[in-house]
DNA sequence: TGACAAATCAAACATCTGTTTGAAACTGGC
DNA sequence: GCCAGTTTCAAACAGATGTTTGATTTGTCA
């Protein structure tokens, strides 16, 4: 059944053709999703038996699982979010948050395939979703409020920091998840994957502006309201 | 094979078990996708036969397609996008279309089920998007785009005014797409669909903002660089 | 009522799916 | 060269799915 290794004799077929399984794998997800995806179709792909998947990973959800895995690791590693760098300005350090959060889901380099499947996996989830938000998503939801604090100020109350924070992550996954419709509505416009920078630089153009409008905003009114204030929800 | 009735004889039954069909298969579809729902499932629902539906619709396909067709003409029926309301100022125009929007795709009153299916049809689109973009999505467009140029002067580029469309709706997308993500990452704060007033307040807010910050530029922008300019709003 | 077409139904069909199985091929160490 | 253990393979299995079929019921009109 599983395969048990002896200590020291690891035959390397066995790691290639979990590799060509992995990568086939991975390519297929993206392309139709994990429950339209068909093991034979992988294991054609990956010039391997239709036994090889159950025979390396278990079962199909169990690839599935490290395939999310493999190209969430791969796509933060390419695309690192910016860790806090103090010595940017916040609304740097904003803009470099949003061009890598582009990247990794749209960039062609990585066949837009993290993105695809990102997406797939939030419209219809399968049970790797508390994974992959535990350990790939909330951090980077974290680091994302973490900036939305030093650029509205540390009074901001929470639920403010969340809708701006949503506000950002929306313009940016709209390009990945409504790709469809938006090559049907412009299809004179270039592919959004070849205009990475652009995108990003409206995106933040447009977020910022917004923000330093929220700053303001909020500001005068706690200045008005209330003379101290902490913490809601 | 399909159903053919004498002119004048139209049993009733006929259009009962229909539309008990398409309310089933609404359901259906909403919560597992056009690919993962069972015509077995969906007649249960309806108190049907299995045969009901090639019988009543011919397949899977076609009652798909009534059923997206359906819905999008009940969610727009009962949020109309502010069609051109000229007494409107051009800010309150873009705060009703943002809230008809958010509606439309999240309204509980309409159990999210136009959002959901949209949502799906984007990741994996079927034979039925082409159409739905035609008659639905494309108008919509076309009225936010009008919405931006007016926001922004009849001068700005085709490609800004597309930009900037894309994040007002990337906004409003983004709490239909990622429901799921948003649950597991706040399950603190109340759900989406009991707060759309407040949603729409923010995007609106947050959008106007960037949105005013565009035209000022832009307008900064051309009068350095042409000779002869005149109103921006 | 009786006949006729529309509508429903249970059953079967053909196909595709993930998974299992038991044998064959391969590998490295003796 | 042989053997134990690992890996591959073709074939089969069990279940689900969309669709078809042929009989049966239902409703209507003459």
């Amino acid at each position: 059944m599983a395969p048990r290794h002896h200590p020291e004799a690891v035959p390397e077929s066995h790691a290639a053709t979990r590799q060509a399984l992995l990568t086939a794998a991975a390519d297929v997800f993206a392309e139709v999703g994990f429950r339209n995806a068909t093991i034979r179709d992988i294991c054609r792909r990956a010039k391997a038996n239709v036994a090889a998947v159950n025979y390396h990973f278990g079962d199909k959800a169990a690839l599935y699982s490290e395939v999310l895995a493999e190209q969430s690791r791969v796509a933060r590693e390419r695309f690192p979010a910016a860790l806090a760098a103090p010595e940017l300005s916040p609304d740097e350090q904003l803009r470099t948050f949003i061009r890598s959060f582009l990247q990794r889901v749209l960039s062609p380099e990585l066949h837009a395939r993290h993105g695809r499947i990102m997406a797939r996996e939030m419209v219809d989830p399968t049970g790797a979703l508390d994974r992959l938000v535990r350990e790939a998503i909330r951090p980077d939801s974290e680091r994302l409020l973490e900036i939305m604090r030093t650029l509205l100020g540390p009074e901001t109350p929470p639920a403010t920091l969340r809708l701006c924070g949503m506000s950002v992550v929306g313009q940016i996954l709209f390009y990945c998840h409504c790709q469809p419709v938006i090559q049907r509505l412009f299809p004179e416009a270039p592919a959004d994957a070849s205009r990475l920078d652009e995108l990003a630089e409206h995106i933040g153009r447009f977020s910022l502006a917004a923000l330093h409008h929220y700053r303001t905003d909020a500001t005068a009114k706690v200045r008005a309201n209330r003379p101290a204030r902490r913490r809601s929800t």
